[in-house]
DNA sequence: TAAAAATACTCCATAGGTATTTTAT
DNA sequence: ATAAAATACCTATGGAGTATTTTTA
């Protein structure tokens, strides 16, 4: 049996008479007798009952006609779907975040591939650090990262989101929260709250921008994402750096203070170079381009606002 | 796109390798490939990411695999309906009944083709007289009836089922019922009470044979339906003549008596002629054969049966 | 007798085979 | 170096065409 007998039956069916079905079909009317003739005779039943003057359905033939038409709607789609699943227009993306790119930029965003791409479900994992990210994008946990470049390991590709200055939150009670801009210098004998987790991008960062400004941070606390980190400073346990994006989360008892030489850190998207699935392209390509709409439409404002916001607190 | 795609594509996506898909097809390995080319070219999509290593489906090549084998199931399990209704295994008749054959005829129809036709299911119309059901199955209202012969107009095949004497239904106060048989003659001064629709293949019965007996039945009353009868007789406003199968419903107030030489009427199983409805046929089948079971078991122990019942009442 | 399906035959398009090349590991 | 898919080319099956016959209303 092939799609052929399918299509000629569900014709003949539908008008009941060879001749004209043959002639829709751009068929001559020998190919299609015979063509149902071997249909039948590979189902072993009679579908039809001719004389030359009718061509009727047996009960046998009603119910295949039912079934052949729900079997080549069923391919239609079929071929529709594949074609939308290849394009990238419709599918699953696993998307791992970075806790402070959750804060920042995962609104965003999930409103640009809702806008874009509304055929793609966005799976959300947040909370991962960049080398867990990676190890999950390349056993094909996730499909698409935003993490802290650089990433560990072969095989993963990465776009620049956006490059983020390290800034300083400071308990509001801190004697340096008086001043607009702080020099890194002036840290040197603070108390420190850093992350926890080693294999953190940002921690390292911030030791290192220390170390350039000429000391190491001392008497350091230690906290598990970010949320803990700000808590911590706004509890007076020390001040922490922070990459800007992190002044999006206003807390009580915490002001943010721009650093004068703390250099800045990078947001990254990710994913598997051999990756072939077409939505995570598509996401990509999304993401890419809304940024850039972002920023040709506002180009600093938004910065402007989040300042703004976080002088009143 | 033809179903040799599909089963090809299958088998491919099954083994995710076109030499021992290939193989398992029973095909060179070239042909496979070229068949799936011409998949992918029709769907515009690639179904597949190939290396010589390695060969994987791509999100879009998963999707389609499910709904090829989808399907395909679908197809195969279409065919094996096809065949089984066009063997009469499966389907629907439609069986109308006369109101004296629902009540004698009915269960051992009903119980023969639940056993015998398990996949048949039967749509009952009760209580059409002769001239109705051939009407019905002309129309194809009706695919089978059990109805009094003859039929009229043209094509309808019948069989006949049983030859039931016509018996006597007498008020259970009436002198007669002492006599274990009775002479036709003998009713010649009684009330009647007659089935009240013209087209009664039973009426005409009662009537031709009381003529042959030398009398017209007097003073009649009408009722509609055997049910309706046997109560005016049981009221006691006149005896009846009524086929034997009647007597399976025994009924209060009303006595049963064999009937010397009123002669007897068949019951016979009716069907169009050109009904190409293999499921007709197979019932057909299923009561005739069930017909000759029961009595090759039991002669006449059935009969005797129903006449002790009444015996008692 | 006329319309329509079935049969008889012929032909060529294409599914599938063989031999070979390309490619990625 | 080798396994496996792709390419090139050829063959032959069978799908479809034309001409004709059969059937039934």
């Amino acid at each position: 049996m092939e799609l052929r007998h399918l299509r000629y039956f569900a014709a003949v069916a539908e008008t009941c008479h060879f001749g004209r079905a043959a002639e829709q079909l751009h068929l001559a009317q020998p190919a299609l007798s015979q063509a149902i003739r071997q249909l039948e005779a590979e189902l072993g039943a009679a579908l039809f009952t001719r004389t030359t003057r009718q061509v009727t359905l047996t009960p046998a033939g009603e119910f295949f006609l039912h079934e052949t038409r729900r079997t080549l709607d069923a391919l239609e789609a079929a071929t529709h779907g594949v074609r939308r699943i290849s394009e990238g227009q419709v599918g699953l993306v696993r998307l791992g975040l970075t806790g402070t790119a959750a804060y920042s930029h995962l609104p965003r965003i999930a409103r640009t591939v809702k806008e874009r791409l509304p055929g793609i479900a966005l799976e959300i994992h947040a909370d991962l650090l960049t080398p867990a990210q990676c190890d999950r994008l390349r056993d094909g946990a996730l499909d698409l990262a935003v993490l802290r470049p650089p990433t560990t390991g072969e095989g993963i590709e990465t776009r620049t989101l956006t490059t983020e200055p390290l800034t300083l939150a400071l308990p509001a009670t801190h004697p340096l929260t008086t001043e607009p801009i702080v020099e890194l210098a002036r840290l040197a004998g603070e108390d420190f709250v850093l992350y926890a987790a080693s294999g953190s991008v940002v921690n390292d960062a911030v030791i290192r921008a220390c170390r350039a400004a000429g000391f190491v941070p001392q008497r350091t606390h230690t906290a598990q994402g970010t949320a803990v980190l700000l808590a911590l400073v706004a509890a007076g346990l020390g001040l922490a750096m922070v990459p800007a994006g992190v002044r999006a989360v206003p807390l009580d008892g915490v002001v943010f203070r721009d650093l004068a030489d703390a250099g800045s850190i990078d947001l990254a998207l990710a994913w598997r170079s051999d990756d072939d699935n077409p939505a995570v392209a598509a996401v990509v390509a999304a993401i890419e381009s809304g940024l850039s709409a972002d920023e040709a439409a506002t180009p600093a404002a938004a910065a402007t606002a989040v300042r703004t916001r976080e002088e009143q607190s």
